[in-house]
DNA sequence: ATATAATATAAAAACGATTATATATGCTTT
DNA sequence: AAAGCATATATAATCGTTTTTATATTATAT
């Protein structure tokens, strides 16, 4: 998982993002500076960094005085950030259903392309790179969104949509079921019917839920 | 505005957050590190951390490699924050009136009388401190919400809740006008009348809105 | 006179060292 | 032997310095 921006700090910052979000980091796992700074190749002031901006978005507790710690998980927590997503996530996409223009929706066809290529790609090599359809799946949703005309909105989906992409990660063994909920959502979309999207999309995020509740 | 939390990252995190919130550090302003320094008795690293993690929260703009600015402001920014404090205020609403015991309502009185009482204050002495008032008010709406049993949705909402704040302090010479709205805000709650509550809520923010959007 | 290159300067990014704090270990006392 | 205190050790918090980067300034060439 390589990874050169402009700085030092940017580049372990996605890193260690990162490995939190693919499970590498265990959940609770204690991040001892000393041992972090050996594993990333980085001083303690960027881990510092680092981790207290990882803390303020939730992937990471700091214990004052007592370091920093992977943020754990739990059963509530997993519902709580699901029922966050649904909520925002139905009202961007109404927004941005009301709000699109051809350009959005150019996009849309685009991402949702490239999307059901990595799935069929997954089908096939169970070995295929996790982070490469993750990236097509988020920038899929991005694109439903991404007329809503909120920046704070996105900002705001964009880490509960990697909180909850964490638990998909630490629960599942890829789940590989042929579906077809991203081409229904799509057509949605482009229809422009708010209410059959938001009702997809409910349904997307609260399948993937009850499956992964499973595992707990 | 003095702050003694237990470390100095802390205190100084606090305090310069504080001071963004209240206006003392003006929207757009380069924060210089040397400057800072001196000004708030602390050491590069450490500010440095203070300022990746407001960042973060995005009180803060953090330029690669060009240092950081206090977040600007904008008309539609601030709608933007306003639509999501609506939105996720009235679900929290929702869930902390249907979710609430005794414990919650005396909480709730007991944070409407504190306000009740600030209010009062700040309207014959203008030059009452206005950051009392502010936690007041910020309690008594947490005090709303604090039944909803997500931690998630309370982080949210309080930081959403601040950048309202923030504006209000920018755009306002304290209104001090006469009103019901907190007490009402309280009757609909107790009386467990979600619907009535969720109406009271949106209109309480967004007649402050349009209030605040003549300042522009 | 203007454009481009070279240099100077100021500020951010990164680092390693020092200080403070918490926890573990061992000693003393009853 | 157990409880409480003192000491030792590990690790977090903080600091000042060094290195890198961006930008402003000057010089030179066309």
């Amino acid at each position: 998982m390589e990874n050169n921006s402009s700085t030092v700090g940017q580049s372990t910052f996605q890193t260690i993002k990162e490995d939190i979000i693919f499970g590498v980091l265990k959940p609770g796992l204690k991040l001892k500076l000393s041992v972090l700074k050996d594993q990333y190749n980085a001083s303690v002031s960027i881990l510092r960094e680092t981790l207290n901006r990882l803390a303020s978005e939730g992937f990471v507790e700091a214990k004052d005085q007592r370091g920093f710690y992977v943020a754990t998980t739990s059963k509530e927590d997993f519902m709580e950030i699901a029922n966050l997503r649904i909520l925002l996530e139905s009202y961007a996409l109404e927004l941005s259903i009301n709000n699109g223009d051809s350009e959005w929706e150019g996009n849309l066809v685009a991402a949702h392309h490239k999307l059901s290529i990595a799935e069929k790609a997954i089908q096939k090599d169970h070995y295929f790179e996790k982070n490469i359809w993750k990236k097509c799946d988020h920038d899929f949703h991005e694109a439903l969104i991404q007329a809503c005309d909120s920046k704070n909105l996105l900002k705001l989906h964009s880490t509960l949509y990697d909180k909850y992409f964490r638990y998909e990660m630490l629960l599942l063994t890829f789940q590989g079921k042929e579906d077809t909920e991203h081409q229904d959502l799509l057509n949605a979309a482009l229809n422009r019917d708010v209410k059959l999207a938001q009702k997809l999309l409910k349904n997307h995020i609260e399948s993937a839920e009850t499956y992964l509740m499973h595992a707990y």
